[in-house]
DNA sequence: CTCCTATGTGAATTATAATTCACAATATAA
DNA sequence: TTATATTGTGAATTATAATTCACATAGGAG
């Protein structure tokens, strides 16, 4: 069998990928080069032509899950309008891709991913925010249109909403699958939507 | 200097409590017997005549935290009898406890410590289970005294009350501490409040 | 007071994983 | 076709921490 040889890039590509399937079985503890390589079907310090580290693999996982949330909230906002819809769907997107891969929430929210990594934790910090700002413009579009309370604050939606997904994965996860995510993302949505309705 | 030899009972509190400040300042990541060992002013090695192994520690961090949890859910409803009044001293006290030990949220629902451990996340996912049964049981009351709409939920309630606090202390943390957490559970609060009460 | 047990000490020992390095094989640009 | 840079290999090497162990000592039971 002969030695595959890969461009660099796409060598990245498939490290990023194996590391987020792996940490989605065996969580963050769970992630090392050797298990990685394995995956890869390349030896562990052949990881090492292709990152620095295995901090900088890390990172490229994150972006490859940031880009993701992110790429569900536009191409919603390309695909519907109303402010509700928007929202619901993503929703619904977010949900799906957390049930696919476990490990998101508990890479984005988990310290391990960033303590003792200053330069990292801001990184998070401002792709959080940026995202947060992003179902914000939502709802105020909202508000402008008339459809959302306008004595509530976008920003402090944006957080409930994430309280929506995020302790329903926890949750879902920590019970082994047992709790039901969709269930109470859609109980929960009714609620939410209701609360934020006009009148 | 004479060495003081204290009891374990005492040893390990002091030991659970040590580690759990580290967890504050220092993360998951950073918690090691070693350190440990330095704040109670031991030797790295004594920690083993208190606790078998460092998962053991662990486990004691968690009782600790879930003590805590469960005595302000507990005192709250000795002294308060309204469901909301209950709920919301609840949400006050978990700020505050969170905001004295940034690492409770962080413990608790980061996957490090129980990845790997099918015994710790079973026993972790009772104790949630257990904390979310006792505001269901606020839920239900209130619903039951006419003060809570019938056609919600309880545990979907449940859930999304911790939607609040959770994803809060989260932004607080990751943040820098620059999110405000008792605003935003403030704001939050009025709306959750809102949206559950008899129309 | 004296023994005995519980606790503490410091120096190994182990375990696990990341990382480095010298060498080999492949692709590609010329 | 053939240099040359890139990628892959396997065997060290390092680093970090948990854990063990032989020995020391305090403190209560008798």
């Amino acid at each position: 069998m002969s030695i595959d040889k890969l461009d660099t890039r796409v060598r990245q590509e498939q490290i990023a990928q194996a590391a987020m399937n792996l940490i989605n079985t065996t969580g963050m503890k769970g992630l090392s080069i050797a298990k990685v390589a394995k995956r890869v079907g390349i030896v562990p310090s052949a990881i090492y032509r292709h990152f620095e580290s295995k901090d900088q693999m890390i990172d490229a996982v994150l972006n490859l899950i940031f880009d993701r949330l992110m790429d569900n909230v536009l191409k919603t906002c390309m695909a519907t309008f109303d402010p509700f819809d928007r929202l619901k769907l993503i929703l619904t997107r977010h949900i799906r891709l957390i049930l696919d891969n476990h490990a998101i929430p508990r890479i984005i929210f988990s310290e391990e991913v960033y303590s003792g990594n200053t330069h990292r934790k801001a990184k998070l910090n401002r792709k959080i925010g940026r995202y947060l700002i992003k179902i914000s413009e939502i709802i105020q579009q909202g508000q402008h249109e008339n459809h959302i309370r306008k004595d509530v604050d976008p920003e402090t939606i944006s957080v409930m909403f994430l309280g929506i997904i995020h302790p329903a994965a926890i949750l879902w996860h920590i019970s082994d699958e047992a709790f039901d995510v969709a269930k109470h993302a859609e109980k929960a949505w009714r609620i939410f939507k209701e609360s934020l309705s006009t009148a």
